[in-house]
DNA sequence: TAGTTTGTACGGTTTTTACTGTACAAACTA
DNA sequence: TAGTTTGTACAGTAAAAACCGTACAAACTA
């Protein structure tokens, strides 16, 4: 095998298992190729390069690189002379993994929160409601606890969240690189 | 609104929410409503209940189950006298969470670190290989420096799954109860 | 043993999602 | 200003995934 091909070969399986694994980020194996691609790729591309490379629709392009731009997986790059719109991994992976919280599951805490203590004040009103049978009182009672349960649950994976945005993590795990021995 | 109406209401007010938050764990909106179907119910459930509950092909509660147990949201249940499979929800969602990592995330880090050292590997070979041309080398030493980054990345994500998987995460952030001033 | 009950494999259908091509608006160029 | 270039909205199509019903194997019952 010639040597152009094992380099070729040698990124063709880290693209892969990219793709493979992309959907822990809520993205189509085609999203992840595309980002893998570009990860090996020296210089910011344009559009049309992706499509050039990938041999799929400009749109497709387009609307893929929107979708890793919001986890910040890709950002806009500028390079003088290049009027068509450039873009480049984000080269702090790190950093990226943080992004996703903070993105996606902080937006989930928020949400569960927000259901949680509506259905929360709701129950509370209806456990000193009078007109509530007692059977019905007892039920109210058991769902407020689980509510409550839940209630902590949520507001431990925001303070979880807000240790990643506030890198605080890597107190705990720290980054080590590799002791580069060489010559 | 009636009573139970309004115990209905704020259930599903969550059930809802869960659906639409479920796919943070791979899953689809309606594994996600059985789910939250399952938190409100007291006691465990077989399959049959949730084809009535749920008004879905028996096939389906099945199969979704079975996604719900492989990620250890549900758990098999015991109630004498039931020849039925019974399922109920892990009551302890932080050890769900951290299941999530243990089982995904633990994957995708080990099938990330397979790819890598066996490209890494590949890579080192053709680096020292006499034949390559001088424009190659250097293509190849890029590549390298690369891995060697993403490398280091995930075997700082692993470090992390472990800092879940062993419950170290709750010194950096720990559980905290509300202040139940319950009469 | 024969007769039930229960869970799931499998094939087919419906629904959803990914992807494409066209058409156009916005931003550049001359 | 008119003429390009570039990114994306939108509608239609292709591909994939979710879901269902049937059929059957395994386990239980009598």
């Amino acid at each position: 095998m010639e040597g152009h091909e094992k380099l070729e070969k040698a990124r063709e399986r880290i693209i892969e298992t990219i793709a493979q694994n992309i959907h822990l980020y809520g993205l189509v194996p085609s999203a992840g190729r595309q980002y893998g691609m570009m990860f090996f790729q020296n210089e910011p591309l344009t559009l049309d390069d992706m499509t050039e490379k990938l041999g799929m629709s400009k749109t497709s392009m387009s609307t893929s690189v929107r979708a890793l731009s919001d986890l910040k997986l890709v950002e806009r790059a500028w390079k003088k002379g290049v009027r068509k719109d450039l873009y480049k991994v984000t080269d702090d992976w790190y950093q990226s993994f943080i992004d996703l919280f903070s993105i996606k599951w902080r937006r989930s805490v928020t949400l569960h929160l927000v259901a949680i203590k509506k259905s929360l004040a709701e129950l509370e009103q209806l456990s000193i409601d009078p007109t509530a049978s007692e059977e019905l009182q007892k039920e109210v009672q058991i769902d407020i606890e689980k509510l409550k349960y839940i209630k902590n649950y949520y507001e431990w994976l925001e303070r979880l969240v807000d240790v990643f945005e506030d890198q605080k993590i890597f107190d705990l795990v720290p980054i080590m690189n590799d002791s580069e021995s060489d010559s």
